[in-house]
RNA sequence: GCCCCCGUGGCGGAACUGGUCAGACGCGCCGGACUCAAAAUCCGGUGACCUCGCGGUCAUGUGGGUUCGAAUCCCACCGGGGGUACCA
């Protein structure tokens, strides 16, 4: 009751007074001095997307620790930018809007109100002027001028970077660059002209296959599609389907988004998620000539052992490959076993009856089969380049059409599927990397490990690595391929057929192909719409055709437009933009939330995350959030932002340079006989491990807090019993930051016990006044001192590398200490409610005005500790024989080596311990231990 | 299947680069103070086993190894979590 009073007064002064605005370098920010005197630190938590369920305790476990570790910077001596906005456009946003039958503006703002209200209780250190949101126009303006950024540009593959489009089209014009068919550029017409230019935009329309999933009425990314082949959101399914859609070029990136995470500072196992999603593999193409083809004289496959070329026995292509609808001839041909016409008369009809069936298989139906494949003779056949042998071409749905060429050559002696296939349809097995010791007599059967190449030609006897290498000289050298490289990195399907995102600023003529609006007609505001919600489709209906909400909106989708040449009718784009798109660039938004002429002033850019040394990409000083975006919004924003970093948009390569991922608060939750959850909160522990609700015993289970598990514990209710101060302390304190932990309610008190005994050493209870004696009263005593600054290292280091939960032990200690004195000296207090500022501010604020201090402690210097108060006078020295403590010596810590070893020799224990036995070696680690070995 | 991470009291967790008798700090539990009582608060105890006690033995998932010395390094296994999956 006391701790709200006083956490709401002290929120309510820090607003008024405007405590936590951090000054910008320019723009109407500045503040010139300010800036000038200190160095800058940007802190930034991971964009929320303001839930309609309201916060529960694991949500702002991140924000809490940003903001402690912005506080403590903050009295160090920075310039400290923290802001939190929302992330309020998108799929869930519609979703809980479409539930509740309201429009979701409405909702959104109430959940934004709603979320600020619940933050704000929390004590957090923001900027509020910064808080944006990606639904306000005057931020979705600049998502929609980014989009045009990246429409308006093309990869140049031999600088690796972005360029202009205005730059392609100079050289489509000057000649220096070949249009798509040799033509001339001036021969093309303009339609043709602007489909060249179109291929090479880092934002395409691409009619290709996509994740439609009816269910949602919108497609999919594949970030956003679960392993099970449905939807990340809703758990629809997801059906593979061939439609027009925007695309984002984001694989011209791929090599540069893995190099360039070598200079970030993140933890290693995001690294390897985004370096197994990007999916390098480099090997070579090789060239199949095929048999009597004329419109397909050859067949491309990708491979990474080129050296097993001679082990190639037939070539798998997927269903959807091109080259079927031509190959196919019109008989079996002589030595077609029974088992591969999948009992069709004709190759031409085996090929459609399969092709016709994997199509309307799931991913799903796909995957469960993989132990027995599927698949048919195509009739063809290819010749191994390597030596002349026939290979027959077979189609089989275990080869995607969507990696590499969509064809493979099999080479079963070293692929498992490969032999898996070969076993199934009887073709032959030879090895060309000669196995390891008993691997076959172990049962093994395709053998990728490492080897001596056999039954190869010239390869004979190499390594694997070494023949790779042999074989792809050989094949450039022959014409039949070249080595290359693979990515699984798709690029990115950026359209979603919703209504809540930001309307593309494209319109469309009568050639149908896309014009980009000016600038000077952005924002391209999306239009008001009673009837939001998607047409509702049959979730399982893979036929079913999107239908964006926008195309309802006939007054909005048809406009007037002068693009330059007089007014004409256009049509606008219907798609919107996916969730993605705001939090690709939000913390750029923050750093100068009220420009109108730019995305962000570049001076402002370059103070907050320029690059400081060479090599250094720049970006965020620290970026705080779970590991759950380790490959959706951390790859897409760090395309982004390179694409901004090619155009010359921002100074940074990067956009965190520096993050670190909190990990979850989990909960207990209990269900009953029938397996129903129950209310957490109303479940005792009978004795140990076993629980009852309303008499009735329940299972306990452990998983997220949530209204699903019934076991969310809200910020709001333990602010209410405890105050906000004991709420981010429990918080930081239940363990390392970077470790999910369940939360347990009852421990809570432990962190508010320690809140009281801190507050009694500074205030009197009865009187409110200070209790601190000044030191000329009662100067503290050498031990005290000691310690303080003991804790003071110790906090400050801890504080500095994020161990939230060993600085408050630290505290915890002190104050222990600090219980026991009759007084506490004020050179004393006034260090440890600095120190405890940064986790508890409002309870800090309240004790250092107590203490006399008239000004916010934000900005008062975190203490720094003596180092000659660091120094122990004497150090305990442990006396070991053969690793058992046999004594103890109080020592110096400078004592010399030679000395401490006389000293632990001439120890009574010692001596008595050895009964006269020789010693082998004595080793002596100055000035802590001794250890003696006896012979 | 492959890749990554983790395994310490009843619980959450400490332990700097291998070096004090592992278990800081907190919860819980046990005992005590205050109270008519309870709550709150405060004080003390609390890894296991043996022992009246002094003291001893065993303990960081299991089994080996390296080392004067291992929670920490290496190998194998067991258990848990996450990512990914017919990616050629």
């Amino acid at each position: 009751a006391l701790a709200g009073s006083i956490e709401e007064r002290w929120q309510d002064r820090w607003e008024a007074e405007r405590t936590f605005e951090a000054p910008n370098p320019a723009g109407p920010m500045a503040e010139a001095d300010k800036v000038r005197s200190r160095p800058k630190r940007y802190v930034l938590d991971m964009f929320p997307y303001p839930s309609g369920t309201g916060l529960h305790v694991g949500h702002p476990l991140g924000y809490i620790a940003t903001d402690v570790y912005g506080r403590f910077k903050r009295m160090d001596g920075y310039n400290v930018l923290h802001a939190l906005g929302y992330d309020s456009f998108g799929l869930p946003a519609e979703q809980y809007a479409v539930q509740t039958g309201q429009h979701p503006r409405v909702t959104t703002d109430a959940n934004v109100a709603n979320m600020r209200r619940q933050l704000r209780r929390l004590g957090l250190a923001h900027d509020p002027r910064r808080s944006v949101s990606t639904t306000d126009v005057a931020f979705y303006r600049w998502t929609q001028w980014i989009f045009l950024q990246v429409f308006n540009s093309w990869y140049d593959p031999d600088l690796r970077r972005a360029r202009p489009i205005t730059e392609l089209v100079a050289a489509f014009e000057a000649g220096t660059r070949p249009t798509p068919d040799g033509r001339a550029w001036a021969d093309l017409s303009p339609v043709e002209r602007r489909e060249a230019v179109d291929g090479h935009r880092l934002a395409y329309l691409s009619e290709a296959p996509v994740n439609w999933c009816p269910g949602l009425g919108t497609v999919l990314a594949n970030e956003e599609v679960t392993a099970e082949g449905r939807s990340d959101i809703g758990n629809f399914p997801v059906f593979k389907r061939s439609m027009k859609q925007w695309m984002m070029r984001i694989t011209t990136y791929a090599d540069r988004l893995i190099d360039d995470l070598d200079r970030l500072d993140w933890p290693e196992s995001i690294k390897i998620m985004q370096r197994n999603w990007i999916g390098r593999s480099e090997g070579a193409r090789v060239s199949f000539a095929i048999e009597g083809a004329d419109a397909h004289p050859s067949l491309t496959v990708f491979t990474t052992r080129p050296d097993t070329l001679f082990g190639a026995t037939f070539m798998v292509v997927a269903p959807e490959h091109p080259m079927l609808d031509s190959v196919a001839p019109a008989q079996w041909p002589e030595g077609t076993k029974p088992a591969w016409t999948g009992g069709a008369a004709t190759p031409l009809a085996a090929v459609a009856a399969y092709r016709a069936e994997a199509g309307g298989r799931t991913d799903l139906e796909r995957q469960s089969d993989r132990k027995d494949k599927s698949g048919v003779f195509t009739g063809a056949f290819a010749v191994n380049p390597a030596n002349g042998s026939r290979l027959p071409v077979f189609v089989a749905d275990y080869v995607l059409m969507g990696y590499g060429t969509g064809a493979i050559m099999a080479v079963p002696g070293q692929d498992e599927r490969d032999w898996v296939f070969a076993e199934t349809f009887e073709l032959p097995i030879v090895r060309t990397v000669e196995p390891s010791d008993g691997f076959e007599a172990a049962g093994g059967k395709a053998y990728a490990s490492d080897g001596v190449a056999i039954n190869s030609g010239f390869l004979d006897g190499l390594g694997v690595a070494e023949a790779k290498r042999v074989m792809i000289d050989w094949l450039v050298e022959h014409g039949h391929g070249e080595s290359t490289v693979t990515y699984k990195l798709r690029d990115w399907l950026f359209s979603r057929q919703r209504y809540w995102g930001e309307p593309f600023p494209i319109v469309y003529d009568e050639t149908g192909l896309p014009i980009a609006l000016p600038d000077s007609m952005l924002p391209v505001e999306l239009p008001e719409l009673d009837d939001f919600s998607p047409q509702t489709l049959d979730p399982d209906d893979a036929a079913s055709e999107p239908l964006p909400p926008l195309g309802r909106v006939t007054d909005w989708v048809d406009v007037e437009l002068d693009l330059g040449d007089g007014p004409r009718t256009y049509r606008r784009e219907l798609n919107v933009m996916p969730q993605w798109a705001g939090s690709c660039w939000y913390e750029l938004r923050y750093l100068d939330p009220t420009n109108t002429e730019a995305f962000v002033d570049p001076e402002v850019e370059r103070y907050w995350m320029g690059p400081e040394s060479p090599g250094d990409p720049g970006g965020v000083d620290l970026y705080v959030g779970g590991v759950e975006h380790a490959v959706l919004h951390l790859l897409y924003s760090r395309f982004w932002h390179k694409v901004l970093f090619d155009l010359g948009q921002v100074s940074s390569e990067e956009p965190f340079r520096r993050l670190f991922n909190q990990g979850y608060i989990q909960a207990f939750a209990y269900t009953d006989a029938r397996g129903q959850y129950v209310p957490a909160a109303e479940v005792v522990e009978e004795s140990r491990g076993v629980f009852s609700w309303n008499g009735e015993p329940v299972n306990a289970e452990y998983g997220k807090m949530g209204k699903r598990l019934m076991n969310s514990v809200t910020p709001d209710d333990m602010c209410r019993d405890y105050g906000a101060d004991t709420l981010r302390l429990y918080e930081m304190s239940m363990g390392p930051l970077d470790v999910s932990r369940p939360w347990e309610t009852r421990a809570v008190v432990g962190s508010f016990r320690f809140l009281q005994r801190v507050w009694r050493c500074v205030v009197d209870e009865q009187t409110g006044q200070s209790r601190v004696v000044a030191d000329d009263v009662q100067p503290p005593d050498e031990a005290t001192l000691r310690a303080l600054h003991r804790t003071i290292a110790g906090v400050r280091r801890d504080l500095e590398s994020m161990r939230f939960n060993t600085a408050v032990a630290k505290l915890i200690e002190l104050t222990n200490l600090l219980t026991k004195l009759p007084a506490v000296p004020a050179s004393v207090a006034d260090p440890l409610v600095l120190m405890l500022a940064p986790l508890a501010p409002h309870i800090a604020e309240e004790m250092w005005s107590r203490l006399g201090h008239a000004e916010t402690l934000a900005y008062v210097d975190f203490p720094v500790a003596d180092p000659a108060l660091l120094v122990e006078e004497s150090v305990t020295c442990v006396v070991q024989i053969s690793g058992k403590v046999r004594d103890r010596l109080q020592v110096p810590p400078t004592i010399g080596e030679d000395e401490l070893r006389e000293l632990a020799l001439a120890s009574e224990p010692v001596i008595k311990a050895l009964e006269g036995r020789e010693i082998r070696t004595v080793i002596v680690r100055a000035p802590k231990l001794v250890n003696i070995v006896p012979a």
